[in-house]
DNA sequence: ATGAAGTTTGACACCGGTGTCATAATGTCG
DNA sequence: CGACATTATGACACCGGTGTCAAACTTCAT
């Protein structure tokens, strides 16, 4: 019993001498073939190794079983490296879908190029979600033809004014506020805060609102000369830091708006000499694996990836079935460790 | 100028006056159609915002300009965490798949679990990546029925014998030398090995071997008891080092066959109140993120990731083109740091 | 004007399934 | 025994492209 190349359907209904239709629905487990037919079929089936042609079969139903991930670069990042706080959301992601019995396609962007949202378009995939940190925002008009093609999609992120997508996001601003109630209960007195708290950035622009909000409510201000930008490098934290100390600012802790930003900061901070924490507690956002192995091991409010991951797949999901969904807030969490007891 | 639901090529056909066979020679830029034509078919198709139907597409030509990869589930991981060092990989494919033009469907595995090799078979996938520790070797018989369903498919990780596959992986029997050269030349006398050194684990076997039979060259030679099984993870080989010590094991270096097990490793070293590197040489292997912001810094062999991805994808598209290929062994490289210095 | 060669196009089968409808086979009941 | 419901099956159109082949139209040489 052989077939030449790829056993198809017809294959198998020559084999079992019955029509190809009978073993399309044989082999779905339609109630409409005999008890006996469908055991022949199967059995068929299986000697052949035949597996339904999802080309075909997506072709006909017009549905994928696929969602597809943009995931966009950082666009300053290290062209080899991937923000390990992604990737650990792809991982999630990656095991959602599994879960729900969806495959995953995944895709780089560049922020430059050309949104590869042809996925859904060409029938790839039934929807999309977008995944980065903040610039890729700018790309309302995108957004807006998304939603205008019925494209189903959602997006990891801080909600913006005005942006017409569906989120999932960490409640970054409730984050900021943990940091800052940490900070006050510790008795620091004198804060700073590192990280782009612009709109380019709307997480870390929340995070540093929930941050300042809190220390203000204790009448601990945060003024322009305590705030350092940067993006989400080690670098950039590192030289956020070393501008802060060149320019005598004082400060008895520091949160960071990402635990890369945080490990640079680090860095800095034991160059000049400053023991963490007596000197400096640190705060770093995300709880990435390596704020766990740094010296001091690094204070952090955690996003929950495993949550977020299955979330953004549901949402998605509920968001195809043409369910209403709305925003979601994940609670964020404040790990304690070293570099703050 | 619209259409109910998507365009398709008859829409394109019916406003451009012209038949669908011509649209579709119009946007694959046949030479047989005429330039004129050509021009009007590609604006109504931009007007229209057309993409073509990738499953109609792959159904008629068989082919589906997409690689799968197979991710096989450390079998005693952590549930949520995936190993950092396939988390990378997984990074680095897909960048090379987008650059060679193709998609990646993303997928798990658990060991225990039936392979969904049924990728390539349903015709979704032009080949697979298999990557995974170890275990997922003993699959010959599945890598065998891949072979004789003539699937494409390369594998990452050691190559075994009598295994069917083509592999793309990391020297690692020289890199087992690096660290023993390492060793040798930094005067050490006393090494361990931590990491399990069976054909359970081809790669480890490796890793174990080029450094075992390094040190019998300088007639240091490696006991049983200076060996400590363990599989990747940090509690692994936290205990391993552990039992080590409480055998009254002497050795004043140690190789471990991953990071994450060399950093379980240093933590078990430091709470015996040993001094790294004074009393204890470590050496790990992956060079994953965290090597490099534990204390202190560890020293490890680095695998890289990047040309890895470049050469399965690369290897696998090759084979899909019918060229043979051959093994590939890519050359480690030491990484030093403090653990060693 | 006529035939050969080149260019451009349309008609149509095909990829491998799914869904609809008609038909055949079997069973039920008055 | 005939009317009718029930169950099981086959025939066929269809999804949206691609590739083949024949036909229509030019162009150019004879």
């Amino acid at each position: 019993m052989k077939t030449k190349g790829k056993a198809t359907s017809f294959d198998i209904a020559h084999f079992a001498g019955v029509s190809q239709s009978t073993v399309s629905r044989a082999l779905r487990n339609s109630p409409l073939v005999n008890e006996e037919t469908r055991r022949k079929v199967w059995e068929i089936a299986k000697k052949l190794n035949y597996k339904v042609d999802k080309n075909a079969s997506n072709l006909r139903t017009q549905q994928s079983a696929t969602l597809a991930i943009l995931l966009f670069e950082d666009p300053t990042g290290d062209e080899s490296q991937i923000n390990p706080f992604f990737l650990n959301m792809l991982g999630s992601i990656t095991r959602a879908c599994a879960k729900e019995g969806y495959d995953l396609l995944v895709s780089f962007q560049s922020i430059s190029q050309d949104w590869r949202a042809e996925y859904e378009d060409s029938h790839r995939a039934d929807g999309i979600i977008l995944l980065g940190y903040g610039d890729y925002m700018d790309y309302q008009s995108r957004l807006q033809n998304l939603l205008a093609q019925d494209t189903k999609f959602v997006c990891w992120g801080a909600k913006v004014e005005g942006r017409p997508d569906l989120t999932v996001s960490c409640d970054n601003y409730g984050g900021g506020e943990l940091a800052a109630q940490h900070f006050i209960s510790t008795g620091k007195k004198q804060c700073v805060f590192i990280g782009d708290a612009s709109e380019h950035s709307p997480e870390f622009l929340m995070r540093f609102k929930g941050f300042k909000d809190t220390l203000e409510q204790q009448s601990i201000s945060l003024s322009e000369r305590n705030i350092a930008n940067a993006i989400s490098t080690e670098e950039s934290g590192y030289h956020a830091t070393h501008s802060l100390l060149a320019n005598n600012v004082k400060f008895d802790s520091l949160f960071a708006a990402s635990d890369l930003i945080a490990i640079g900061a680090i860095k800095a901070l034991k160059e000049a000499g400053l023991r963490i924490p007596e000197d400096v507690s640190v705060i770093g956002f995300d709880n990435i694996a390596a704020a766990n192995y740094i010296t001091p091991s690094l204070s952090t409010v955690q996003q929950n990836t495993t949550l977020a991951g299955q979330m953004l797949v549901s949402n998605l999901l509920a968001l195809i079935k043409g369910e209403q969904i709305t925003e979601t807030l994940l609670p964020p969490k404040l790990i304690i460790r070293q570099s703050t007891s």
